[in-house]
DNA sequence: TTTACGATCTGTAGCAACTACAGGAGCAAG
DNA sequence: CTTGCTCCTGTAGTTGCTACAGATCGTAAA
């Protein structure tokens, strides 16, 4: 009587990667790495999941999207050491997050600008020098 | 007479490391990978590079600066196939790289505004639902 | 019942683009 | 001659997956 007193939902794998959006091979790699927990298995051993996998992976999943390395949700899920994530753990890791994301915004945008500038300046023709290749060689 | 008609100069691997900028083992990787030519060698066997050593190195070098994958320069420097790059073929090669960057940085913007966004409502305190965590639930 | 097809199982190798080590030699200065 | 640096080679680790190979399992039609 302990497990689940509803009706437990039961997934293969499969249906676990349709219900969430995930690559199959991913669900196994994320147990592998301790992000998912084994599940529990059917007679022949095949994994069966429930609804807590599901909400599981799916955090995973949105905050790969937003951009967190896989140690980043580590912490968030708070597997790191001491367990009980608070909020305001949450809250500065996010920040953190957040700083390297506009670091990398910032370094894009220079890219960016470099990159539009060297292609504007050239016509594409058969000119003695390209332009594209020059700033290529000189920083 | 062939040749350096010039005094050439002769850098070990360490040297063109500090020339360049360049990571000590990096200079062997790229040589590994066919984006540096096997340089000649001391009579005990040691890397001798050249000037023009340098100046392929540092194009690399900045091509990396600009996002440019490894494959992207083998491009570049014409290792492709037919060889001789021509500059129309550079200027479209760094026009799709320069969507491939704004694409870019079009998805962190958005990730910029979720993040900056979850983490205003979030006060740090002790409140019964974190904003943040919510945020990452609730796609 | 058999047979076929799909889904699952395991382990392992591959991708980018390096970085870092282990264990052995070379070379210059004190 | 010894110390200490550089260099040599090959290989393993990193991050976050993805893709096989070869075996087994579950189910549904013939």
């Amino acid at each position: 009587m302990s497990d689940d007193h509803k009706r437990a939902i039961a997934l293969r794998r499969g249906d676990l990667a349709k219900a969430t959006g995930c690559n199959l091979e991913t669900i196994r790699y994320y147990e592998g790495v301790g992000l998912l927990p084994p599940p529990s298995r059917s007679v022949a051993g095949h994994r069966v999941y429930g609804a807590e996998d599901v909400r599981r992976l799916r955090f995973i999943l949105r905050s790969r999207e937003l951009g967190f390395s896989l140690k980043d949700i580590r912490g968030l899920l708070g597997l790191g050491s001491g367990s009980l994530v608070s909020c305001a753990e949450v809250k500065a890791a996010t920040e953190t997050h957040l700083n390297a994301v506009r670091a990398k915004i910032a370094d894009l945008l220079r890219i960016e600008a470099v990159l539009a500038e060297t292609t504007a300046r050239c016509s594409g023709e058969h000119i003695p020098e390209c332009p594209v290749l020059d700033a290529l060689r000189n920083p």
